[in-house]
DNA sequence: CCCTCTAGGATTGTCGACAATTTGCGTCCC
DNA sequence: GGGACGCAAATTGTCGACAATCCTAGAGGG
């Protein structure tokens, strides 16, 4: 009676995700891409009636992302998408450049480089497709996915967590200051230089331009603050 | 009409925490303290009737913890208490010691060596004074307020929300397996070690300290896997 | 004796309505 | 005219009930 194995690949139950992980995932988009922009207000009801479901697993949305630090909740007041001051993109490449040096560490010392290498460069493919296009957005995208991978590379369950939260902040980020002043092409070449590294099985060089693409982009984003100096934001958003 | 300036300091809201907060700080200290075991499920309707509230403020509180990774829902089963397997522990440790890793540049490099090296020294003594007490649970949980208090200290709010859920699960995984076979005075004398370093201003040894303390952790906890060797542990629990 | 199918119970998912709290505006008094 | 008070609208917080789904125990047939 067992079907044969092999037919029927990867057949899935017919909803496999709940109604609030869909709307979580939707809010989330919107809110990366800008379509929420920070400080926007959620309101419940409206919201309810345009997901066409109750206040229920539309709150369960809600709480998620206020877990995940995408929103913040103000008792009886609302919630609103989070607005990110220039500590906050300091904060963020700080706790970016933990996780991903973590990650390379256990990618390079990992069995699987090449794999991974493979992995990454075509996200770096995708990111010269979207340069030759002239597609910022889809530009920002790849260059997520390439970090997006090599987070997944190092397996760790954890580290995949607190990056995605992270991950998505770093498109708010860019999305915000959409003017990168970057060229094209030196991004291109700062990720090519990193697979090779990983490639190479040397550690130390990776890391050392890990640390420095993130130095890059917090000096681009937040002008007057470095990662490497350490000295605090100008603005003490933090707590 | 205007108090005058100084009196009735710090007056608070009456009811400064949602109800699903402290449902969930509640859950969160039974499972850290292993009142909640791994495994448990956990009935929405029986604890509803316990906390006398609604399933509506429960799930919500549920939610938070299944988000933050304390637990885990299966549609339509029920929430279970995650139980950790030997892969984890490995993780665990190698998550923390990125975001401390990170946390401990940011102190040592920051202005303010000397207040929180006091601060850290502070917990080190409730170790002390847990250890000649003979109170192997006080002593976990200042342990852990040490590196909590590390974290707080680095003053990034990310690196702290992501260090929390981190945190618990290491006090979960002190409870599981209890014996840590670690001589106390050992354990006080690393983390004095540590604080010296942050007082001196030495972030290179502070960093091999650090790296050297949770190495000898998941190797207790975690026999035959390695932080800095990085081989996958035997079980391969990971994504 | 074992397998299959079915009915029951239990649990989660969802919904609509009510209650509590906050904010903004209008009014009144000084 | 300025400030404080009070009311009303809107929003969130909470609740109880209904519907959908899943596990389990038991009967029936092979």
């Amino acid at each position: 009676m067992a079907l044969p194995p092999g037919m029927l690949p990867e057949i899935e139950p017919v909803s496999r995700e709940s109604t609030a992980a869909v709307i979580a995932r939707q809010l989330r988009d919107a809110i990366m891409t800008g379509a929420l922009p920070p400080g926007t207000q959620l309101g419940e009801t409206e919201l309810a009636s345009r997901f066409q479901v109750s206040r229920g697993p539309l709150r369960e949305a809600m709480q998620h992302l206020v877990s995940e630090g995408l929103l913040r909740s103000e008792r009886h007041r609302g919630l609103f998408v989070i607005d990110l001051e220039p500590g906050d993109v300091y904060d963020i490449y700080a706790a970016r450049s933990a996780i991903e040096r973590a990650a390379m560490i256990r990618a390079v010392r990992g069995g699987e480089r090449e794999r991974v290498a493979d992995v990454l460069a075509q996200t770096v493919a995708e990111m010269a497709t979207a340069a030759s296009e002239d597609d910022p957005s889809a530009l920002s995208t790849a260059d997520l996915r390439f970090h997006e991978a090599l987070i997944n590379a190092s397996g760790s369950k954890r580290l995949v967590r607190m990056a995605r939260t992270l991950l998505i902040e770093t498109r708010m980020c860019l999305t915000a200051l959409q003017s990168t002043y970057q060229r094209v092409e030196e991004r291109v070449e700062e990720h090519t230089k990193l697979i090779q590294a990983l490639r190479d099985g040397d550690e130390e060089t990776a890391l050392a331009l890990l640390d420095s693409h993130m130095e890059d982009a917090v000096q681009r984003l937040a002008p007057g603050t470095s990662l490497i100096e350490g000295h605090a934001p100008p603005v003490p958003g933090n707590a």
